[in-house]
DNA sequence: GTGAAAGCGCTAACAG
DNA sequence: CTGTTAGCGCTTTCAC
């Protein structure tokens, strides 16, 4: 490999003067064309170790998740990219698949051995002494998903966004809205499978309607457990209308209801929250969250974070937005009114 | 940070022996001890850096990806993570997200610049002057998923299963079986989507079932794709049995079969290829391909590589297996007479 | 605008 | 087993 004393003595300078020409230093318009040009013959390429080893920069962001083979992760991922690939950061991965003893070994190894310049977490509850240990190291963190003391974060209004979904329900005529949800790994992080629970209650009573807890049922984030969950609460008194806590979760619901031969949205209205990719194959109406745009600014934040180390932590909500499609509908009154009976 | 000298310092040796103590490397037991205490009570982590610039090592593989968010890529990347961190390797994500020229970028840069020890790459047909670059560098490659000449690959036998699951139909007694798939990136990939159309024709050539190949509809490979096609194959003079290029094509063609009023297995057979996390749920037969395990080879005959550069290129194909579940049965006779007279 | 020189923090001979 | 001494390849003062 071509090194950067091969271009200098390509072209007759110093290494300092090709090492600024090459980084947008202070240079001679005309120098630094030949340079340039000499590198590109020469296929000079900067030693990430070397530079980083001088400049205390890596250019590279580390991401982690507690589980990558997930919608919600992967797309904050793709939102992430463009804009590091386009800053000229690579992205190295911590996934820690549920086993948090990573985490550990990845704090004191990875993150200390200064291989990152900066961290983005995913609905990861980072400990007081990981934070200490970040800001220590003068590592900038942002996280998405949660708030955390003294880092910056991007997330969305969780507990808006579940009483807009159930009210969506209750504006249609809907009074006996189920729950599924608030289960599993991704239920726990940052309390948002209650955040979302606690949405229901509060729209339920908010409009008077009283809430009976035989119509929530706990589910993982995932769709198997979004079916089981309805197959049990689709039987006798059933409700006519479920807020699901995630798509996935929503679209068990749609399968176990045809399952058990209710038609969606006659016999039943199913909502979820995502805007998950298979949504619109499903049909379900649902609150987007937006994981691309969330990346996207969490990556922005990061950023500039790390190239002016900010004096304050920042916070970023991302705005949800409706999207409605064929799963909800008005309650079948019959049906409705047979119950009721 | 503390840094080696501070180590050094506290225990009153030079800083040799502290790299030494800390890489294993020659040591009395008693030195190694006293500087295992000093790094861990200083909080010393060497830095990767200054630790590559002098090695010429990373510790840090790359990873590269047409997709990240599929099923098969993830899980790929969970079968490689535990060899990886037990290494003590990170893992650098080169996700292409279908945009060619990110590939010229990273080939040119990240690769170059030598922040990586090795590549490993899914699904992916690296150009001559890739593979070149990359011998050049000294960058051991592994590639997932089809031949490269002078690339090391893990991989499946895929004409083989496509035979072998198009066989599994033929002895239920199916004579009307369709095929779904070749289509998408996905499908182009290694003539991925070619390799196992050829297998389905090639199975009934041998059974000696003539190829109808109004039995045949394209589709990408993900759910959306396998329903609408099914949906247009599932018309008058219908098969009785699909051979799905993927699992979530079969998924696709259950849903639709099931939208159309029809029963599986009684009324059609379907059987994919993948063992996808969602496949159990539906009941779907499949030929499971192990990604994980692909993963897992990949990373050891990586780092196999990395420790004592390969003479040879070496190939390790992973063994399929059967996994039956309800999505498939003998055919329904009353049909078939019905659509043969 | 450019060159000389001093590191960045660590590893790897080479002696002893 | 341990210390001394060169670098690894680049960036960045500091003079000129």
């Amino acid at each position: 490999m071509a090194d950067i004393a091969d271009v200098a003595r390509h072209v007759g300078v110093s290494i300092a003067t090709v090492s600024r020409a090459l980084n947008g230093k202070s240079a001679s318009p005309e120098t630094r064309q030949r340079v340039l040009a000499a590198a590109q013959e020469l296929g000079y390429v900067v030693s990430s170790s070397a530079s980083s080893l001088a400049t205390g920069r890596t250019r590279n962001i580390g991401f982690m998740v507690p589980f990558i083979d997930r919608w919600f992760f992967t797309t904050v991922l793709k939102g992430m990219e463009p804009i590091l690939l386009e800053r000229g950061y690579d992205l190295t991965l911590y996934d820690l698949q549920g086993v948090e003893k990573q985490r550990e070994i990845i704090f004191d190894n990875s993150l200390r051995r200064a291989s990152v310049d900066g961290l983005i977490a995913a609905s990861i509850e980072l400990a007081p002494n990981e934070v200490r240990t970040l800001r220590d190291l003068k590592k900038p963190v942002v996280n998405i998903g949660g708030t955390i003391p003294g880092v910056s974060t991007v997330d969305i209004d969780n507990l808006r966004i579940s009483q807009l979904a159930t009210e969506h329900l209750i504006s249609l005529g809907h009074t006996r809205i189920a729950h599924v949800g608030n289960g599993g790994a991704l239920g726990a992080a940052f309390h948002l499978g209650d955040t979302r629970y606690q949405g229901w209650k509060t729209a339920l009573n908010n409009a008077g309607i009283d809430v009976d807890l035989n119509l929530f049922r706990e589910a993982d984030f995932d769709i198997p457990s979004g079916y089981q969950a309805a197959k049990s609460l689709l039987g006798y008194d059933r409700p006519t209308a479920i807020f699901a806590a995630s798509d996935e979760i929503g679209i068990g619901c749609i399968l176990a209801a045809r399952d058990l031969g209710f038609h969606v949205p006659h016999d039943l209205s199913v909502i979820g929250i995502d805007d998950h990719h298979l949504s619109g194959f499903f049909d379900l109406t649902t609150i987007a969250q937006f994981p691309e745009e969330q990346g996207r600014q969490a990556a922005i934040l990061l950023l500039s974070n790390i190239d002016e180390p900010a004096s304050e932590q920042l916070h970023h909500t991302v705005t949800p937005s409706f999207i409605i499609r064929s799963s909800t509908a008005k309650p079948d009154m019959s049906i409705t009114s047979s119950i009721r009976q």
